[in-house]
DNA sequence: CCAAAAAGTATCGACACGAAACAATATAGG
DNA sequence: CCTATATTGTTTCGTGTCGATACTTTTTGG
């Protein structure tokens, strides 16, 4: 195996484990759970059919049973409303209170890597993004994940002329819609990645 | 703030997460609790100022007494000896054993990870690490962090006839000792994250 | 020599997490 | 239509993480 991988999984974790740690610190002074926040996190940036339990548990990676228990305390804490599906009456989906977006604007991103990012050159930022798009991306792709990304670079999203329509869905997407990522998201063959925002 | 502040962030921590979510269901198989990995890992790489229970805690970003348990349960496990410092009666110094050894070895890095990086070409890996090291060093410096970097790349280091010696020690270190990671370690003011392997 | 700092441990309570069992609803096949 | 089977979500339980706090031991500094 390449010597590569070996410094990119260190240098990965290092980097998580400090973010992990300055938003520990903040979520500990907030009073929530940093597992609590990254749901909340993933809550204000999914489109509709994305909110929910299951799709909150396959993006953090973890057991339908403990989300189930993570959400249940973010709705006593005020900061979620749940609500259930008027098609399929099994379904909940969970909306952020204003009291939870702001919460979650207040902590992410967080300063500790904000500092770090902010000492480089913008070319330097720009090289940032584009590498790491490339590598989640190519993680993704090589295990079969999900890649719970936004719908403009996806191979349902098709540009109609007053908006866009999912071909999973056949509904229609407005401008807002399609840069809210989703759970039933597939890269288009041709590279999705490099699209400019 | 600049709106790469928030893609770096969100790339980091979903990067992060795969490789969590991964690493922690092969540790679930094996037995071990992630952060009982973490720490072990870390301990495979660390040298010999570095291998203390607060040093741990530092690299972690844990408390000791948090980290203090976990030690317990490693050394009960056997993945671990530790060992009082004949110097400092209050310092412990942790070194895996064989066993601690092979149960890091078998676990990082991570196939998941190990998989997307073996699809890029060989300059988009070397552009990754160049990236992600750069990244690390820039938030470590931004925060004044301690680095916990390899004492190559230190300003307390100095090449000498038959080796290396550590101005901060003054103690000699041999070519294994230099590309160990130590707590003490402070980048020189040149930019020592340049230097290749 | 004594106060303060530092390294580490022990204990407690809140919560995270997975496993398993469960309830409710939806879908598919006969 | 009607009954398996699958899907979505919740609950319960046991284990373990984590921070806070209090504590011991040793070192350091005046």
């Amino acid at each position: 195996m390449s010597e590569k991988v070996y410094l990119v999984h260190d240098l990965i974790e290092r980097l998580g484990n400090l973010v992990r740690a300055d938003v520990r610190a903040v979520c500990h002074a907030s009073g929530v759970r940093p597992v609590q926040l990254e749901a909340l996190h993933y809550l204000t940036q999914c489109n509709r059919y994305s909110d929910t339990p299951q799709a909150v548990a396959e993006y953090l990676g973890l057991t339908k049973g403990t989300v189930s228990q993570t959400l249940k305390v973010l709705e006593e804490k005020g900061l979620l409303k749940k609500r259930s599906d008027p098609g399929d009456k099994r379904v909940v989906h969970l909306a952020p209170t204003a009291s939870g977006r702001r919460l979650v604007e207040r902590i992410v991103p967080s300063d500790l890597l904000a500092m770090g990012i902010g000492k480089l050159s913008k070319s330097e930022q720009q090289a940032t993004v584009e590498v790491l798009r490339l590598l989640l991306s190519s993680v993704q792709k090589a295990n079969n994940l999900r890649t719970f990304a936004q719908c403009y670079s996806c191979r349902f999203n098709q540009k109609i002329d007053d908006g866009y329509l999912c071909e999973l869905t056949q509904e229609s997407l407005t401008a807002d819609d399609v840069v809210l990522i989703c759970r039933e998201h597939q890269y288009s063959e041709r590279a999705a990645t490099d699209i400019e925002e």
